[in-house]
DNA sequence: ACTTCGACCTGTTGGC
DNA sequence: TGCCAACAGGTCGAAG
């Protein structure tokens, strides 16, 4: 489900109902995500505070004093804030109790999620280490777009969304900052100018942020929410749009594939 | 160093 | 209506 700003929004909706807040019991009731749940998380949790949350790409850290547990929503994870004697159901495979006896459930139907421990500096995680800058930090612009992609052939669209490059930037995002900044999504990454990369990069951060505000002001008590950030965020202009007429210039949008994925662009607002 | 492709899962959708 | 294939917002890691 998610992309960066349906994080960033699950981040800032759990924080303040855990944070400093003491581990007292985890249950997992399905080890198998992605990569198996370590069977010893429970131990390892309890009675750990979280002193902090953070994300890093669309991973997100909790850092205790004894490590950091890093999880990661996939495709179709989510989590809630729940009081403690909220039933569980089908693809409700984690429950972290708390002190304030809330819970955090994490939900995930496709199980590509994770749960990971790591007792050492968590950006130093396998995970973690080669991936590119946050694309809301100065660190990401065009011109760093520009450089990285030197004699590269992969379709820009692949591109932005490889996770060495820049993190966050997921497949529906990817096609509306291409439409915004007018870029044809195959075009090969190594052929744009520096001044089509600047135009991106704007769009990105654009689109993200305002995802992102969204989000905030979707969910104001992220305990009553059922967790549920959701496609709430921009007005899509093309992502499911195949066939519709552009809102640009009315154009029917067409779509392809790209690296496996979907692609609905413009082919005239689009076109070289 | 870069690109492509299979893999991990279940739920939903669209075509016949 | 029922069945089955294809597909879904992620991303890693193997192989070319």
């Amino acid at each position: 489900m998610p992309e960066l700003p349906e994080v960033e929004t699950t981040l800032r909706g759990i924080e303040p109902h855990i944070k400093h807040q003491k581990i007292v019991h985890v249950t997992v009731r399905h080890y198998g995500l992605r990569w198996p749940i370590p069977r010893d998380i429970g131990e390892t949790l309890k009675n750990q505070v979280v002193e902090d949350i953070s994300r890093r790409g669309k991973y997100l850290l909790f850092k205790t004093k004894a490590g950091t547990f890093i999880l990661h929503l996939g495709m179709s994870g989510r989590l809630r804030i729940l009081d403690e004697d909220v039933p569980f159901k089908k693809h409700d495979h984690v429950d972290i109790l708390f002190g304030n006896h809330k819970v955090l459930r994490f939900t995930d139907p496709r199980r590509f999620g994770a749960l990971l421990w790591t007792p050492d500096e968590v950006s130093e995680h396998v995970l973690l280490k080669n991936l590119g800058p946050e694309p809301l930090t100065g660190a990401f612009s065009g011109k760093y777009l520009w450089g990285k992609s030197r004699g590269r052939k992969a379709p820009v669209k692949s591109f932005i969304m490889d996770s060495k490059v820049v993190v966050g930037v997921g497949n529906i995002y990817a096609a509306e900052a291409l439409f915004a900044a007018k870029i044809p999504p195959k075009l090969a990454a190594g052929k744009l100018t520096e001044a089509r990369y600047d135009a991106l990069a704007v769009e990105i951060k654009k689109i993200l942020k305002s995802a992102i505000k969204q989000g905030g002001t979707t969910l104001k008590d992220f305990s009553n929410s059922e967790g549920k950030p959701g496609y709430f965020s921009v007005h899509l202009k093309v992502y499911g749009r195949c066939g519709l007429p552009c809102e640009n210039c009315g154009t029917a949008l067409k779509e392809i594939r790209l690296g496996q994925r979907s692609t609905v662009y413009c082919p005239k607002c689009q076109s070289k």
